[in-house]
DNA sequence: CGCGACGTTGATTTGCCTCAACGATTGTGG
DNA sequence: CCACAATCGTTGAGGCAAATCAACGTCGCG
């Protein structure tokens, strides 16, 4: 039987008693474009798995100006980390909202973390993930250090086609930390070449 | 008996056969101000604990300016997670050095993983650790996005008064992603008030 | 003492922002 | 299916924060 946990956890071999005990743990969700998977302020206790569409992770600074974090499509996962893994445990600061049409799968990080305690292998799959996005966190912050905007951008659609065809320019914008006037030239500049 | 292993791992307890089974893994390393621990090019196969003195991780752009990307101090682990976490190994991309003298300790992280999969207790502090590290590398990329290089500097000595001593000017400006001429301008600014 | 490393100051430049206006594209109700 | 509104993207003018370039104090150390 294929499952959607499977899918989840990248093909890792599972037992029947065991896919069984984890989709008791799962809860599917649909979302339409605008929706928002969580907002400011809510109380955070879930992560949750894109199976298909695309959601955006931002915050609001004190000026009105939206800040883009992440880009969520299928294969990755999200939540407002900062409030799940944080010391200690604050409301959410950011906003989810979903850009593309999408089905999620949740599980509370509560559940989660007994899963790890239970089976080694998600355990290791956990670790596995953390330890990327550490590499891909400082090599972000290494990026946002030495290059210009323009090679940002360049990066960016670089790094992630897949996203470039979901999001507005705006979305992205707010990802590089530009504005959308910014990008705008940018573009032209880079479609003179 | 009390060891460094406690030290390491924040208290936890350990079986007197744990801990000479770990400690058994580790290698003491003194290091000298202006020592290099790791530099670009090197493999890198370890990571640090930071028993005392301070270190910080920088890397050198293509116009030949110093970044920093991160300082270490007692308490804290180091290495270059770039190379060591990335989905494909590569070589060093930074330097490691030492800005006051230090004693670590050094694990290959072969052997930390094999802690993870043989003591449960490894593997929770490391994903800990981890989801601690994710929460606070989003803290960082959204004050980078949204903060004056004013307010990120008054916010880098509210955050890291132990650092603050022990690192030049020079450090923080490469870490703040600004020049020293700015910085100073900036600290002669928040004098004057 | 004298040298090198570090920090400061001033003059100028530059990359990106702000504000304002105007096309282009998308979506929606009649 | 069209008409109109809303959303999104582009362009221009002007401003500002921080970079660059250059010079000069200051501190610590061989």
């Amino acid at each position: 039987m294929t499952s959607i946990i499977t899918e989840m956890f990248r093909n890792m071999v599972f037992t029947e008693h065991e896919l069984q005990y984890m989709q008791g743990k799962l809860k599917k969700i649909r979302l339409q474009k605008k929706d928002f998977l969580l907002q400011e302020g809510e109380e955070v206790h879930d992560i949750y798995y894109i199976h298909d569409g695309c959601l955006r992770t931002y915050f609001i600074d004190t000026t009105g100006k939206e800040h883009t974090l992440q880009f969520a499509v299928k294969g990755w996962w999200t939540s407002d980390y900062i409030a799940l893994f944080g010391r200690e445990r604050t409301k959410s600061v950011s906003y989810i909202e979903c850009i593309k049409d999408a089905v999620l799968y949740q599980i509370s990080k509560d559940d989660f973390d007994i899963l790890c305690d239970e089976m080694p292998k998600i355990s290791r799959f956990h670790i596995k993930n953390l330890e990327s996005a550490f590499a891909a966190f400082h090599r972000r912050i290494l990026e946002n250090l030495t290059l210009s905007a323009k090679e940002r951008y360049l990066n960016f659609i670089k790094s992630y086609p897949t996203i470039e065809q979901n999001v507005k320019n705006y979305h992205i914008a707010s990802f590089l930390g530009i504005t959308t006037e910014s990008l705008s030239r940018i573009r032209r500049e880079i479609a003179s070449e």
